[in-house]
Formats: structure tokens, sequence, C-alpha cells
DNA sequence: CGCGATCTTGAACACGGTCAACTGACGTGG
DNA sequence: CCACGTCAGTTGACCGTGTTCAAGATCGCG
């Protein structure tokens, strides 16, 4: 029996649980909760034991190596989110995933998932409806990354932030930011001194609030504004 | 009947063609064959018809807009390829797609593949896999143009065009590239001018040969040492 | 209180972008 | 056949954004 209780009602895995107990003699597809302390890694790229997880509490970074280049921050997970999905297409994961606070995490092996899919359509669907949002955020990611300013680029975090907030019943302007600066600046493709800089900025302005570990988005417009046209920010920076 | 000839061989959907004609009284995955002009799309991101590709001959590029930013170049379509997965998630695309020259796709309704997943695991287990690649694909992406110096992103894109050249039994060493320079640029970040400064230096250095519409590469190795190291550039720019 | 890590701020530099001129291939028309 | 226009590519010179290096500020914590 799950129970679907705080963030389970947005998870993206709630429809996967909630097929639970049609198929008499199925096990759950959680096979169970696992906590983590901060900085506590939940899977390695090329680990064993391949499972997804959905994420019940905390706030993770997921990783991914390149020959070349340090390591960057793919995404960040949000209670609610689903990671290591990408496990499904083969033996092992192709990221890794860490704790960047402390956090409780759904086990879900991989195995009892394609089964589950294979079984119920509605669930196979919902697997790829998964697979094309999180392919889509991936692509929109790095083509930010690659067409946008700095200024346009953390505005865009922040405001991206706020939407995933608001999308599991928070509020969106004001939350936490449990990640560093430096973080920050490896997932946008800047540094730690530029992300800094540029949220002393938005800062100078009024448009937000930055406290130790968390921010408070003050004119969401004008960070929209700043991410749609970098030219916004030249010229509010002008005669600031 | 399928025909499994040239470079359906080694596309990426022949598993779910070769499903056909094991549900009798099923229709085929492809729909048709559709020819593209060059400079003719194949899907616009929002487009109705929403249908899965593969790329039967030809050279695409799939494009992705972002508020604030020119379109990005997402990824680049060769023959095997598939297309447009992520409408297996919604109904609509998020992106779209173009041809870079006169070319040939199967057109795979996305309602049937859904279909031909339900009733066959393997096709879902296939698709799953495809997912996979792709999402991991897209986050390489997306580290590298976060991550890596111009001269390592233009030596690490055509040394991945050789090894996708490879996986399909042609040359990894001597290919096309169709696309101009703007449109190499647009997908790694970088201008125009940045790309053909690169190659010339590549060329200066006898490491490539470039030839219009296409390179040769003369040394894969000094290649794979730009790419993973940045400094091996700037060394060899300073004696040269 | 003092140490360390994180963040902030400043100053100089360098990478890549921008602007511009030139080249060469191709196609059209005189 | 050559003049001409166009367009992609190349190359050069300059400039701006973001990095790098370095010095403080701030805060948590033993």
């Amino acid at each position: 029996m799950n129970r679907p209780l705080g963030i389970c009602l947005s998870c993206a895995m709630n429809p996967v649980c909630h097929s639970e107990g049609t198929q008499p003699g199925l096990r759950p597809a959680v096979e169970r909760r696992r906590r983590l302390a901060r900085g506590e890694k939940l899977f390695e790229a090329g680990s064993p034991g391949p499972s997804v997880f959905a994420v019940r509490a905390g706030f993770l970074k997921v990783c991914m190596a390149q020959g070349g280049g340090a390591p960057r921050i793919v995404r960040f997970l949000l209670p609610g989110d689903v990671a290591g999905l990408d496990v499904l297409g083969g033996r092992v994961h192709a990221t890794e995933a860490e704790a960047l606070e402390d956090s409780e995490v759904c086990d879900i092996p991989a195995a009892r998932l394609a089964m589950l899919a294979d079984l119920r359509p509605s669930i196979a669907a919902h697997l790829r409806r998964l697979f094309a949002a999180e392919l889509a955020e991936a692509q929109a990611h790095g083509a930010g990354v690659a067409g946008l300013a700095a200024p346009q680029r953390v505005a865009g975090f922040l405001l991206d932030m706020g939407r995933r907030w608001t999308a599991r019943g928070y509020s969106g302007r004001r939350f936490r930011l449990p990640m560093g600066r430096r973080e920050i600046g490896n997932h946008l493709g800047l540094t730690m001194e530029t992300v800094s800089r540029i949220l002393s900025g938005f800062r100078a302005r009024g448009w937000i609030l930055a406290t130790p570990g968390g921010v408070a988005l003050e004119s969401i417009e004008s960070l929209q504004a700043v991410s749609r046209d970098g030219a916004t920010w030249r010229k509010a920076g002008t005669h600031a």
C-alpha cells in the first residue's frame, strides 16, 4: 500500500506507485526507501544494481564526466524528480547522482519498472512521457548554454527553479538554493565568480534577495526580461 | 515486407521494422517513405500529425528555439538515425528538423509505434534504449558546450562524426560535412569565424584535409589529444 | 576566538565575438 | 566568353565578456 503524502502527490513516479495492487502477487515498484547524507552518492556512472530513483525529500545533483574537462552538473533533482532513467536503456548509469543535502529516495529496480511497463500500457506511456520531458529539458539546457549570455543563463536558471518549485505546490518566488555558487556555475558553464557577480547585480537592482542557501525573486518580470533579451541587462546596468 | 538494404541494416529502427508480419493484420510500422528536398522541413515544433522518423538517406539538422536567443541546432541526423522521439511523450514535437541535403525518411506514426511497443516487450525495451542513448548524448553535448574550450569542441565534433559514420559501416576518417561552418558553430556554441579559424589551424598542422563539403581526418590521435586536453592546442600553436 | 570554507569584489588578461575586407566557387546574363 | 553578383569561407584587427588571479568579507563551527 502506498501513501501518497506530501511530495508523492506531485511525484513523477506517482502513476507507477499507484499501479501497485492491481496485479496480485506483483511486488511493489518501490523496493525500498533510502536515506542519503549530504555528500553521499546515490549511484555512480557504471554502477551495478541498476535502479531508477524518485526523490522524496532533499536535493541532489546529477553529474556527467567528460573526457578532457571537469565533470559537469547535468541537472539538479528536486523532490518528485526522477533520477537514473537512462539505466532503462542499458546495464549501467551514464551519469552519477550525489546528495547536496540529507535526502530520501525511493529505489525502483529497473527490471521491475520494465516489467510493469510491459504489463501496463499506461505505465509504458508514462515512462515515454518522462523520457521525452527529460530529453527536451536536456536539449533546452544545452541550447541555452550554447547560445545565451551569462546573465541570461543565471536569470533563466532562477526562473526555472521557481517554475519547478511552483509545479510542486511550493512558492516559486522564495525557495532554497542548497547548491553552492560553484555548482551553479558548473551547471551553467560559468565560473563561481561570474555567478556571484551576476547575482550581486540582480540584488543591487532589487530583483532578488539572496539569503545564505536561498533566494527570493522580487521582480520576476525583470528576470524574465533579462532571460529573454540580454540587452536589458546592459541598459539597466548603465544607469544604475 | 521490409527490405533491410543498405543503411537499414544499421538503422536504429531496424528492430521495429523487423517486427512486421509477426502480428497478422497489423499494419507495418512505416506508414510511408518521404523525400525531402534540401531546406525542406521534416516537422516543426508543435506540428500536427505526430510521427517518428528514421533517416534512410541524406542529412538533417534538428533545431530547438529558445526564448531570448537564436534557435540552436541540437543534433545532426545521419542515415540510420531516428528523429522526433520526443513526440512519444506528448502530442507535439519540441524540436524541428530540416534537411541539409536531399533526404529520404521513413514515417512511423507515433500511435502505431506506441501500439507496437505495448504488444511486443522487445520493442518497448528497444525504444527505452533509443531514448536513453539520445538523452545521454544530449547531456554529454550540453556538458561539452558548458565545459570545453572551442578547439576541444571542434575536435570532439569531428571525432564524433567519424565515430557515427564508422558505426554505420562507412569510413570514420573521410566523410562529408554537408552543413555549413555557421551551422557547425551554431551546434557547438561558437561563431562561424571561430570554427573556420580552428579548422584552418587543424589543416595547417596536417591533422585534417578540408574539402568543400567534406573532411579527411589525417591524425585522429592529434585530434583526440586536443579534444582531451586543450593545452595541447596552445603548445602546438606556439611553435608552429 | 580563530580557523576554514564559501562568497564577494577588484584588476588584468585572454579567449572568442564582432566587424570588415578579401578570396574563390558558382550561376546568371550581357 | 567574360562581366557580374551572390554566397560561403577565410583571414585580419579590434573589442568585450567572462576567466583568472588575488585580496578581502562573511559565516559557521570547533
